[in-house]
DNA sequence: CTCCCGATAT
DNA sequence: ATATCAGGAG
């Protein structure tokens, strides 16, 4: 596990090599995003960029989900792949937005969670991008990324990861620190080839002094 | 734990 | 061929 000097050390790699680190799926509002979000569970945030462009010249409202057949918003995103499920979920949502919230996004991350679809993960990307409350969404890069340099432990839950990570990380450093946590895992510290020749935490990373002397060049 | 699932990279 | 992708529900 880091100390806290190491911690302070990776936030702020981090901030320089993703300055500008930033919420990549495309969306217009808060009904947007969520809908985004939903749609972008194992799968990349291109594919579901490449989707959400002609889905929401389609679909602007929740009526509008609801007015076609479940089979029809099936086709329309179904290159996104788990998409039975996530039609199914969108059109379940877009009801409970109508009955339960009066047709609005509700604001609150646990209210925004008994939503279908929307787990832990996907209610504090809402809050946090779309709301601009403090919150760490750990989704795949931000688990792997966290473990392999020692930010949580290896057993860690997802549930943990993210209550580790509010506790050493200033609360005013969320939001911020969640995108380039992302950011340096999408692009640098990558799931099947790490950058760790060229990673500025390589000295501080457990992991990747590891991998660096399984990997070693020389023969002799 | 399993299932859902197509697109893309390796 | 296989691993991975801004997970969630049963």
């Amino acid at each position: 596990m880091l100390n806290n000097t190491q911690i302070r050390y990776c936030l702020d790699q981090m901030g320089e090599m993703f300055p500008d680190a930033h919420c990549e799926l495309i969306h217009s509002n808060p009904f947007e995003l969520i809908i985004a979000v939903s749609l972008s569970a194992q799968c990349t945030d291109a594919l579901v960029n490449k989707v959400t462009k002609e889905l929401f010249k389609k679909y602007k409202t929740p009526e509008d989900y609801l007015r076609v057949p479940l089979e029809e918003l099936q086709t329309d995103i179904r290159s996104i792949g788990l998409y039975r499920n996530k039609a199914k979920n969108i059109q379940s949502l877009c009801r409970m937005i109508l009955d339960d919230y009066n047709g609005e996004l509700p604001k609150d991350r646990d209210e925004l969670t008994k939503l279908p679809g929307v787990g832990r993960k996907t209610a504090n990307v809402v809050v946090s991008v779309a709301f601009d409350v403090p919150a760490i969404a750990v989704d795949t890069h931000v688990e792997r990324v966290s473990k392999r340099l020692g930010i949580c432990r290896w057993k860690d839950s997802v549930l943990e990861v993210e209550k580790t990570l509010m506790k050493r990380i200033p609360k005013d450093e969320w939001s911020v620190t969640h995108h380039r946590l992302i950011f340096f895992g999408r692009y640098h510290c990558k799931a099947q080839n790490p950058q760790c020749p060229s990673c500025p935490l390589l000295e501080i990373c457990r992991e990747g002094k590891k991998r660096m002397k399984g990997s070693a060049v020389s023969h002799g």
